[in-house]
DNA sequence: CTCCTACCTGCGAATCATTCGCAAGTAGGT
DNA sequence: ACCTACTTGCGAATGATTCGCAGGTAGGAG
């Protein structure tokens, strides 16, 4: 499904202002991605971005999409459904709890909360169907983090070349 | 990290009694898959799974660990963090926004509601850091599956074998 | 307008997490 | 103790992403 044209033009323009004041090169093959993405109503994945404009241009690659998609998920003009791509982690509480995510290193804390058990669900969200229950990510940055930032940070999950050990701890 | 053996002992006695009532046999690779995991106070993948049982259970292979771990996932006595093994899907819409989950086929919608932007962070969650923002996901059975409702469902994510056109829209 | 060079792209090969196909093993009811 | 359907352990598939490089090409300098 897509958005309306306006909508979409100010997407076009948020996004190639942002991504020039980055100072990265605007090639044919990044503005029709970033079309495709600025027109998306939904939540496509890289290979769906990828068969759309396959019909318009034959010879974007797979691999040039997703390397656009996570220059823009970097830029903070996307994001991503979920955690990136990594193994699945297995939540063993059973109590009725939410999360406490750190937007710089993934680490996922448990946290008990009447109050958000309780959430009242907009109407804007249960018109999409029967709601069985709310559950809340709250997102910031934990306090190791905060610590040891010294770093310039920015890149996706800042991961570091290799065998750092204090990274991805999704605990 | 570990939790207390008692909240341990809760978590085996209410994993084998609904095991044992799904009928399904208990081998002792599962018992030790559940010990781990009963035991555990983060969120481990299969593979730190896997690994930690390796010391105790040298033969268990992972696939066992997977096995059992979707086991547990299927009967809803855990759940995983974020989708399950698929592609990550690129969220487009600039503004602030909320989604409402479908348990039944995973389809993402947004919506909107300053009431949910401002959401009051209760201490239990506010201790582990700096908060940024809260995403709120309202998690139900969407109109589309609510409809077509006939079979009797239950698998995770209830994948058709083959071929079936209406699963897993994360639009 | 042309030239240069750092940044990009397309591809095929490589990774990684996860799952399959099967032969051999074993809970647990009888 | 004995059956048998449900389980395991592998090694070989899969699928989604990413890498390594040999050309290409934006776009600032001249």
């Amino acid at each position: 499904m897509k958005i309306g044209a306006r909508e979409t033009e100010r997407r076009m323009e948020r996004i190639t202002s942002a991504v020039k004041a980055a100072g990265v090169k605007l090639t044919i093959q990044r503005l029709e991605i970033f079309r495709e993405l600025a027109a998306s109503a939904d939540h496509p994945s890289a290979e769906a971005v990828f068969e759309a404009l396959h019909a318009r241009m034959p010879t974007v690659s797979l691999d040039t999409v997703y390397r656009t998609l996570w220059l823009l998920t970097d830029l903070g003009l996307v994001h991503t459904l979920g955690p990136r791509h990594e193994s699945v982690r297995f939540d063993p509480k059973l109590e009725r709890h939410h999360h406490f995510v750190c937007l710089r290193c993934g680490l996922v804390r448990d946290f008990e909360s009447a109050e958000l058990d309780a959430l009242r669900v907009p109407a804007s969200a249960a018109r999409f169907g029967r709601v069985e229950a709310t559950h809340v990510e709250v997102r910031g940055v934990c306090s190791g983090c905060a610590r040891k930032q010294g770093r310039k940070s920015g890149g996706r999950n800042d991961k570091e070349p290799k065998g750092g050990k204090g990274s991805n701890e999704h605990e």
